[in-house]
RNA sequence: GGCGGGGUGCCGGAGUGGUUAAUCGGAGCAGACUGUAAAUCUGCCGCCUUAAGUGGCUACGUAGGUUCGAAUCCUACCCCCGCCA
């Protein structure tokens, strides 16, 4: 099914590939020509060990080098343990701890895995800058810091944010564009991938190719994706990300949490919903004759589909609308082992337990222990934060007052709800064994 | 080497002797509302304990000290940052 490159390259898919989801390229026509001439270009796309988990905002670039693969092209996946140790400045600055290397052999391995869950292994290389920086002495370094000033790298926005600001900038992060750069130059990339933060760093690729007599690398910028608060970019330490790892309900699930403002962007940025329904979708929106819910319903679909499968794309789909929209219980619930007969053991039997019927009626005291122990809530404290909120239900009743305290009868069975989506149902251990 | 600034709860960031578990913003959680886990509104938001806003513990870089009482004053130490050399 894979077509060479050059055999049947059909300029319409190489626009769109060129268009859609791009932030900038530099320089385009050389681009341009460099896909027109037929040879199978050499894409670099590097990432630092320091990291394990891949999220949607990484998931935009990816789907292009995956496009790209399918014109025929092959993707350099560079593992940077050497970067990682110095860690990439953009943004926020943090002194990185060294990672041992067992921990970057880990990290990357379980990066790897999920990288090639949108991207092609068949068409890539992966290459370790050990490879080359391993060799590298200080003479290499020295000469290598030599064809740069520190007036180039302060061109960078955020080191000349720091700079200007009176906040620290260590030396090796200076190194850090530097190394980035002969990457490049290792391997011979014919473009480069990257977020647009890394525009910096894949520009001084070009610079130091061009001076090591290689052809200068293109660069090719994906727009930073949104996170789901709707206003930082997507990162894990912002914590507003959706991990391609992640469970189909999860995943669903805060899909449906992003703001509204946002969905038109998710969909040209992650998925292959053609431009023309995009349109559509845009106008409908724009002039209110949709509900963006169900706009959002179709992303999370897509989304949870692209990453699992359709099927279950459609199960997370009915969970969202019955646990969400409906507010019923979900299929599968986790279930603990509870010995009833001897709750007050387990509880701490000073507490008083109401008998009524054959059923348990535990009052507010066992109650938030019970919840603690069944790990609804973290703390007793927690735990009655909620139920004066009245956020706990058992077996579908909201727990509520009973005699100045809270209290509901539990049995073999039954199940607590807290909060939306929180829940366990109680089995009797004793009736199990 | 010299001078100066700073270390506060998940994050940012107030607070310079008591009514401060510690303003405020963000995040998070809950409730209401809603065609969405969007938006909006309200509330909660250290831990344990109690019938209870009851009692207690832990907390403002670390260790001591002054004081009836300290995040706030003193001493030493650790760490971070800037400027000048």
């Amino acid at each position: 099914m894979s077509r060479g490159p050059g055999s049947g390259l059909n300029t319409m898919e190489t626009s769109s590939i060129l268009k859609r989801g791009v932030s900038e390229i530099i320089v385009e026509e050389e681009m341009e020509r460099l896909l027109s001439s037929g040879r199978p270009l050499r894409l670099k796309q590097g990432f630092d060990p320091s990291l394990r988990d891949i999220h949607l905002g990484h998931v935009v670039g990816l789907r292009k080098l995956r496009q790209f693969q399918e014109l025929g092209h092959q993707v350099i996946l560079i593992v940077g343990d050497w970067t990682a140790q110095i860690g990439d400045p953009s943004g926020e600055s943090q002194t990185r701890p060294m990672l041992s290397p067992q921990e970057v052999r880990e990290n990357a391995e379980t990066y790897m895995r999920q990288f090639f869950r949108v991207v092609d292994r068949e068409r890539t290389d992966v290459r370790w800058q050990s490879e080359w920086f391993g060799k590298f002495d200080l003479a290499s370094v020295i000469e290598l810091t030599s064809k740069f000033t520190v007036a180039q790298m302060l061109q960078r926005e955020d080191f000349q944010k720091r700079y200007k600001g009176g906040r620290a900038i260590s030396l090796t992060e200076l190194l850090y564009p530097l190394l980035q750069a002969y990457d490049s130059v290792a391997i011979g990339a014919d473009v480069e991938f990257g977020g647009n933060d890394q525009k910096f760093n894949c520009l001084v690729g070009r610079e130091l190719q061009g001076i090591m007599g290689q052809a200068p690398q293109q660069v090719f910028l994906v727009p930073l994706l949104v996170g789901t608060d709707g206003s930082m970019k997507m990162s894990k330490s912002l914590g507003n990300y959706i991990a391609i790892d992640e469970p189909p309900n999860d995943m669903y699930g805060k899909v449906m949490s992003i703001p509204d403002g946002l969905i038109m962007d998710y969909f040209e940025l992650l998925t292959d919903v053609p431009d023309g329904e995009l349109e559509e979708m845009r106008a409908e929106l724009s002039s209110d004759s949709v509900n963006p819910m169900v706009l959002k319903k179709r992303l999370a679909h897509e989304i949870v589909a692209q990453f699992h499968d359709r099927e279950s794309a459609v199960e997370a789909e009915q969970t969202f609308e019955r646990v969400v929209q409906r507010g019923e219980v979900p299929e599968e619930i986790p279930e603990f082992p509870l010995p009833l007969s001897n709750l007050s053991g387990v509880l701490g039997s000073k507490h008083t337990m109401l008998s009524v019927g054959k059923t348990l009626y535990l009052t507010e005291l066992p109650l938030t222990r019970l919840l603690v122990l069944l790990g609804l809530v973290n703390t007793r404290a927690e735990a009655r934060r909620l139920l004066a909120q009245g956020a706990v239900e058992v077996d579908g009743n909201k727990v509520s007052k009973l005699n100045e305290e809270y209290g509901a009868p539990i049995y073999d069975g039954s199940i607590i709800k807290v909060g939306k989506r929180r829940f366990v149902k109680v089995v009797d251990a004793d009736k199990r064994t």
